[in-house]
DNA sequence: GATGAATGAGGGTTCATTCAT
DNA sequence: GATGAATGAACCCTCATTCAT
């Protein structure tokens, strides 16, 4: 009887809860945290409503447990490009942009944001940590390259990286949220590339040394 | 008793949209939309549930009425800054950039900005609108006053001014609506007005010709 | 003082139980007692809600007074018939059927059946009282008639006329109410003055006499 | 307390439907469309609230259900009568008659009846279905019989059968429906055999045949 | 007398959660 | 493990009724 079981399920349970999250993902994100019924994903995970209490206690657990699992995807991969010592801290900071930015695979990168951006009252415990481990850690990134490329006479200094780095990163992050908005204008859409470079090159703009200034560290 | 009576039936018609529409973004601001019974805004009101409905029919038309209101206190007055000829563009990017952000009075702008964030998926004609008719238009002003600067010859030109005023603005929504949170690390905390200015410096920093630059297509 | 009201008011006070009731009743049989507004009811009279409560204490006493109203018109004026000493009891029943029955002017007779006979839950007096008033009369006077015409030797015995004048009023009644059902198949439909005449003559078929029948007072 | 919560889940989710039809009707019936909650119907049958959604969308669905199930009951085992062919035509129309209006078991065809006339303006499908499909086909049939008879020489012809069945059913229901009221004055009371049978007696004492009338087919 | 703002009980409906099977 | 029937708290909305103006 045991065999027969087994055999009975192609899908073996031990994957369950990883179904469970890429289902919830995909809901939450198209509809909202509010706005999904426990029982609709079920339904795209192809379970019943009570297999999801077999893995997560409560909808904001399956929510955490989504989140946290992609959080991981969307913002992590960065430390490798750090520690590339052929790289410019200006082809760093592109890169890491790029890569967070840059749409790849999985879940759709905007919808996941604008689902914690929704919750932010009722789970705010995801939203903050969210926060801190997600975009925080990007802009924290970008400002600490940028500083190594003042202090390595790659960038002049006068410019408030801190500042500048969070306004790239959040700015990125909102725009990519917005950009596929139904509803929106046509001239409010962008085409996304050049969105993401023209956010860089901005932020690189300023911190570039003019031709002529070959003196080290800062502004003459 | 009578006391408690006279107070039950005193009645300031004229005032009482206002007054909901007060409570209702006060209270929406703090728990969100989902998470606020109506009971709660009447009682904010100072009002029972019922009276909500005279002058609302839905929850979602007194959201609607509430966020309307203020999308013209939050992202209007405008317009008085553009016509003023004594001023430069940059000065005048500045003050729309100040005008926009720096708190002023009224409902917290980042709590309403929020709010908005949170009812994209229940309410997407009001997400939409308030992109369009908020932040938006914010960036459009802003994108054209640069464009007026570089054809008046007081910025150079190679900067995607229309990406660097979405990214500007988007940025700072962002950040202002995550400035405050309570969770939030110290580490993250920063002052808002080295926020808003450094944007606008980091915005304005690449558009500015350099001292010498003297070659034609500018100012001296 | 008296003159001076008066003069101010061109429709007179006086007027207004009998305005209410009559919009009353043309609402309420068009949507129902529950499903009707008291709010309705006053704009279909051209005052506003609270004014009602002028001249009826509740909802209900508004019913009540709308119905009993115009039960004497839809079922009274009988009498007068009954008296004419030139009529046979045939040509009696038949007056008093049409005059019933057969549409008058006033308010349609069909959907104030109808309109009683939906409140039987919630108003049973006035279900209870209407019954006995109304259509219990309509066919006592009929069965008194017949007897009549019994005894009198125009109509031959053996007929149980409380029970064939009991099924002759119900059964009009309840097919005049169904008759005009816009929902109800086409072949539903028949002629309202058939109907009519066609239940009375049933009535009548078998109390005649048949025509060598000249023994009084009964069957063969 | 093990007991209670056994209780809490005894689960018989094969007659769930068929219980809440049951507990509807009979609740229904009793206090009006309007006048019950939901609630009520789901003490009845020993169910909360919140199960009725199980099984049914709405409450209108409800009452649907519940009617439609028990128009079968009410209106229908007609068909076997017909096909008899020791029967003659006033027979079967005797049997038609009874089968259709002498009570039987089931809940009770009265209050049923009552309750499709309350709702006639909530929902206005149900009562013109239950019409077409209830009365409308019992007269139907009766009618046809009436002629059957008519053609076979059992019925003499100069009756209008069409009219007269009608009358004959929307009479006998609506009798039944007044028959049991409470609040009726005796005087109204009458023994429900002595109407139906005589309302039927009614109905075929015009279509018989006078004792010398042997000639077929017609009036003399 | 007339108004209509305000009340507040009431009820339909939703849905996260539980747990017997 | 999986199911899905059952629960019950929660909440939006309706509307008869009240009464200050």
């Amino acid at each position: 009887m045991r065999a027969a079981r087994a055999l009975r399920w192609e899908r073996r349970p031990d994957d369950r809860p990883q179904e469970l999250i890429d289902a919830a993902l995909r809901v939450f994100a198209e509809r909202g945290y509010r706005g999904t019924r426990l029982e609709e994903v079920a339904e795209a995970a192809g379970v019943t409503k009570g297999t999801i209490y077999h893995y997560f206690d409560t909808k904001e657990e399956l929510l955490l447990g989504a989140i946290e699992h992609y959080r991981a995807l969307a913002f992590g991969r960065i430390e490798e490009v750090l520690g590339d010592p052929a790289l410019s801290s200006a082809d760093r900071i592109r890169l890491v942009v790029r890569r967070t930015f840059a749409g790849g695979s999985g879940p759709r990168r905007d919808l996941l944001s604008l689902l914690v951006l929704g919750v932010a009252h009722e789970v705010p415990r995801l939203y903050d940590r969210w926060i801190g481990e997600g975009p925080a850690r990007i802009w924290g990134t970008i400002a600490a390259l940028a500083d190594e490329g003042v202090r390595g006479g790659e960038f002049r200094s006068g410019v408030d990286v801190e500042v500048a780095a969070r306004i790239l990163v959040s700015g990125l992050l909102l725009q990519l949220i917005w950009h596929g908005r139904e509803g929106a204008s046509a001239a409010m859409a962008i085409d996304e590339d050049r969105l993401i470079d023209g956010a860089v090159e901005s932020f690189l703009a300023p911190l570039r040394r003019a031709p002529d200034d070959d003196r080290p560290g800062g502004v003459r």
